[in-house]
DNA sequence: TAGGGATTTTCATCCATTGAAGTTTTGCAG
DNA sequence: CTGCAAAACTTCAATGGATGAAAATCCCTA
């Protein structure tokens, strides 16, 4: 199953992304050409286009898998476990993924600050927030396809997600430290559940 | 105060939008090259670039004015309104607006399509709706500064474009009709204010 | 171990975007 | 009016991301 082939692939890949991500910090992410990053890993320029889509893609590269996890744990939701309650799960099990992952965790502050500061990559970074919710919103329609039709379930997998990064991002805009960040993401999500009728 | 320099600026900028608009609708987004765009406009293609930032702002021409009337709807919120009640309000202008003004009218269908299918224009609108909900957060942050603080502010703008927004898109990738998605729009709105615990 | 599909490299090209330098147009002071 | 400075444009050149096609290699399997 894991021929040479397979493995080698694995490596090139990995190659790149180490490449990137060291040039990235190094000289910043507009300043570092692909035929720089394809120069440090040994391969030619083209190729890197067989692995990712584009410049900006090579930084998102563990979305699928974030992504897998949370549609599971949606899936297999705890049988009559109330919608909201399994968001909120989801929330916090979303903060504690972000700070597992022994080769996310390294360059989690490097893919902060290159996402803060350079727009084509909070544009591709929005972008894929906002298929990830759709994802989500279609996993819950299916998890709970009995009790929540799928405006609902747009609806609230965007109001939670939406006020959640909104907070997050308001704080860190705001110079709020990561765990500053992480609490008001937690807050943001509860008010979201409860409602912002409750506000004041 | 509105001289000749100022008025042909405007005249190009017209043109500019005008051009790639119908090219667009025409050949589609990345099928048309800024060459032929400002050849249309009959001005350099370097011109294009000290008018918009990029091929994909034409289509977003008229975002800072939208920005503008929904700041001031905020700024001026009756006294003693509830943060919920002018938000809906908000949101029930915003639909409005979307079908008023004649410019932007006669292209909503178009600009929407392009959006919804072209992933570069995605991207930007998603990152410009991302802008104007940080300064719609500050907005609310400072017309209810007494009962609000920042992170609420943005939880709770975050949760109802969030919110809104998700079920718009999801209800027209249905193909659902634009009733249906305004439709969808208030219903969502509803939801976000009311709580997602109140689901179901 | 030879053939065949998968990967990679090479080569060529397109086009958005940007900088520099020079030209035309407009607004205004004299 | 006339001349001048600023604003707006054009031309020219170059960079660099992205893509297509064909040739060269590499790995797997019969």
């Amino acid at each position: 199953m894991v021929g040479l082939r397979e493995r080698k692939k694995q490596r090139t890949r990995r190659a790149l992304i180490d490449a990137a991500l060291r040039l990235f910090d190094e000289k910043g992410f507009e300043e570092t050409t692909l035929a720089e990053i394809a120069a440090e890993a040994e391969v030619s320029t083209r190729t890197f286009f067989s692995y990712f889509a584009s410049k900006e893609d090579v930084l998102f590269f563990d979305g699928a898998s974030r992504m897998a996890l949370a549609t599971e744990m949606i899936a297999s939701r705890m049988p009559g476990e109330h919608v909201g309650d399994l968001l909120l799960r989801l929330v916090r099990a979303s903060l504690q993924w972000a700070s597992d992952d022994d080769f996310r965790l390294l360059d989690a502050p490097l893919r902060m600050r290159l996402i803060m500061t350079v727009p084509s990559l909070q544009a591709r970074a929005l972008h894929l927030l906002f298929d990830s919710q759709l994802q989500l919103a279609r996993a819950l329609e299916d998890a709970f396809s009995d009790e929540l039709d799928p405006v609902d379930a747009a609806a609230a997998v965007g109001a939670l997600i939406g006020a959640t990064k909104l907070a997050v991002i308001s704080t860190i805009n705001r110079g709020g430290s990561l765990e500053q960040a992480e609490e008001a993401a937690v807050r943001a999500a509860q008010l979201a559940l409860r409602g912002l009728s409750s506000i004041g």
